[in-house]
RNA sequence: GCGCUCGUAGCUCAGCUGGACAGAGCAGCGGACUUCUAAUCCGCCGGUCGCAGGUUCGAAUCCUGCCGGGCGCGCCA
């Protein structure tokens, strides 16, 4: 029995109130279950009877009595009770909600997934930092927030592609290149170039591997150094974010839209339906006609092609490859992008809202309470490389992505190098890892239970303390969780969770004995909670999962 | 000026598709380990949910206005 379940038996009840003659409203299709802070207003409660209240025409209380009493006869309800102004307060048989165990250990790691997504063909966008630098704190919350997105999205069973969109045309990859020829000539970084330290270092790959270098043309030793670093700063980039856990399955080139004709292909296509025009030698996007705050260039009047076109050629190289929803993830100094990319795909006939666009905030790095600055150019950028190296995969990427991206982010870099430990991550770990120690026990003591791949008998009415109630109900609210993580594009959801979850195992662990004390005998109730363990231990795992954090078997 | 966004405990943040007295971690104070991992647990302290109206049986949550912070408003990418 789940929140899920109970909806079920509530519109159950409301049905036979109905049929009965006893109640004359529309059932809804959602019945909100609530889990009341406080035991004493029951396991689980719902509110329907004062949402129906005014359709019914009737009072609320008078409602909740009607509804209660067809509930009551509900397989797996304990009790019902009317309260406040017309709660029903539901209360669940042990047996009942002690079965959930046996359900999670029997699905497997397929518990907490659904097929509600099944047949979205999803492409999810995200990080697509410029390969002029290495990915710094920004482009790493999107990295880890992105691939948990992704994962959470694939487990309510959407196809989800992953793109990296690698923009590798226009004067931000001439300055990159500038920048790298300066170096390796020992002259100081153009004004409106990069002068990290890593510009030395490619500089210096690149005169090691090309000797030769100083003998070419100048257009020839910048085409040189503009090609070669690009493809060493992508692969580092590439480097990275495989160490960091989060793969890509496209890499797009911006270059190949050019290359390919798509970019002009797509102007024309503007042109042919009337959505351009002409101003001052360039062309426009009438963009305005469809919400965008105002009209695009497209076309310069020196007639390159502004950066809005490659994205005018790309959305439709998405569409081509079959996808009924494309996700961009992008960064609060992007927002100003939301309506023109809407704009652009109505502006193509096709459904705006085919195009969805997440906007995050963005990550302050705070040193003893004041703001460190960072720049690019400057080359004093926290990169996720520097993440990795002083918290860990682990760390960094739930530390990243417990946070709701609506909030801003400020990340005191001290506290997070010096007490890591203050980290979340090793509470939810610790939990995982105490209960494999303990179903390893279990093994070793040669009892039945604790084995997720046995299936074995137990009486679910004994796991009915306090710790092991609380237990279970936080794991029947696990499918919930994935579902509204994946629906509201919140996988903080799933890490907030696994902290409630890995919570009530370890209050549950310090209550209730599970394993025999000394040379005592395994009772029924030993055997309960190993499959709670197993069970919870299940859940972690593939909570964690979703996140790509690791579930470690000991610590 | 216009637009987007945020404002919840000393700090960092949950809760926001309306529900019962507003939560967690950290910080502070005090307890619990000869038995399954104390990276844990238990207790105490701590908040006019930025302010003011409105909608509602019910508002941290929805609407309006104001205040404060961030970001954006290029023939840059």
């Amino acid at each position: 029995m789940n929140p899920l379940h109970l909806a079920d038996a509530v519109r159950a009840a409301l049905v036979a109130a109905v049929r009965a003659g006893e109640l004359d409203v529309q059932v809804p299709d959602e019945i909100t279950i609530d889990r009341p802070r406080s035991r004493e207003h029951g396991d689980y409660a719902t509110p329907v009877a004062l949402k129906l209240a005014k359709a019914a025409g009737l009072p609320p209380r008078a409602i909740a009595d009607t509804v209660a009493t067809h509930l009551r006869q509900a397989d797996g309800v304990a009790a019902v009770e009317v309260a406040g102004p017309g709660f029903l307060n539901i209360t669940l048989e042990a047996a009942a909600a002690g079965a959930l165990p046996g359900r999670i250990l029997a699905a497997g790691a397929g518990y907490g997934r659904s097929d509600g997504l099944k047949g979205r063909r999803i492409n999810l966008e995200f990080v697509s930092a410029n390969p002029t630098g290495p990915v710094h704190i920004g482009g790493a919350r999107w990295a880890a927030v992105g691939d948990a997105l992704g994962r959470v999205l694939s487990a309510q069973g959407a196809e989800v592609v992953r793109e990296y969109y690698f923009n590798d045309a226009g004067a931000q990859i001439d300055r990159f290149a500038r920048s790298l020829l300066a170096a390796a000539r020992h002259e100081p970084a153009p004004e409106d170039g990069y002068g990290g330290a890593y510009i030395g270092d490619i500089a210096a790959a690149i005169t090691a591997e090309h000797p030769d270098w100083p003998a070419l043309p100048d257009a020839q030793a910048s085409e040189l150094f503009r090609r070669t670093g690009v493809a060493a700063m992508f692969d580092e980039i590439k480097a990275t974010l495989h160490t960091f856990g989060t793969d890509f399955d496209v890499y797009f080139h911006e270059d190949s839209l050019h290359s390919s004709g798509a970019v002009a292909a797509a102007v024309q296509r503007l042109k042919d339906s009337g959505h351009l025009y002409v101003k001052d030698g360039a062309w426009w996007l009438a963009s305005t006609a469809y919400g965008d705050d105002k009209d695009r260039v497209v076309i310069k009047s020196d007639g390159e092609p502004a950066y809005i076109a490659a994205d005018l050629a790309y959305f439709l190289d998405k569409r081509a490859r079959g996808f009924d929803l494309c996700i961009y993830m992008l960064g609060a100094d992007h927002h100003g992008y939301v309506a023109r990319l809407k704009a652009a795909a109505a502006a193509f006939g096709d459904d705006p809202d085919v195009v969805e666009v997440l906007i995050g905030q963005l990550v302050n790095l705070v040193r003893d309470g004041a703001p460190l600055r960072m720049s690019k150019r400057a080359g004093t950028v926290i990169s996720l490389d520097d993440l990795i190296e002083s918290l860990g995969v682990d760390a960094a990427r739930f530390a990243l992505i417990r946070y709701s991206v609506d909030t801003t982010l400020d990340l005191d870099i001290d506290l997070w190098t010096r007490s890591s430990n203050d980290n979340p991550v090793f509470y939810v770990q610790y939990a995982h890892a105490r209960l494999c120690r303990m179903l390893a026990n279990a093994a070793d003591l040669g009892l039945p239970g604790g084995d997720p791949a046995v299936a074995v008998d137990y009486d679910p009415a004994l796991l009915d303390t306090p710790q092991e109630s609380e237990l279970l109900a936080l794991l029947a609210a696990y499918p919930g969780v994935v579902t509204a993580a994946a629906d509201l594009r919140e996988p903080h959801r799933v890490a907030r969770y696994l902290e409630d979850l890995a919570a009530g195992l370890h209050r549950f662990y310090d209550h209730v004995r599970v394993l025999p004390m000394g040379d005592a005998d395994p009772t029924p109730a030993t055997t309960a909670r190993l499959r709670l363990s197993a069970a919870t231990r299940q859940v972690l795992a593939s909570g964690l999962d979703l996140l790509g954090v690791s579930a470690p078997e000991r610590m």
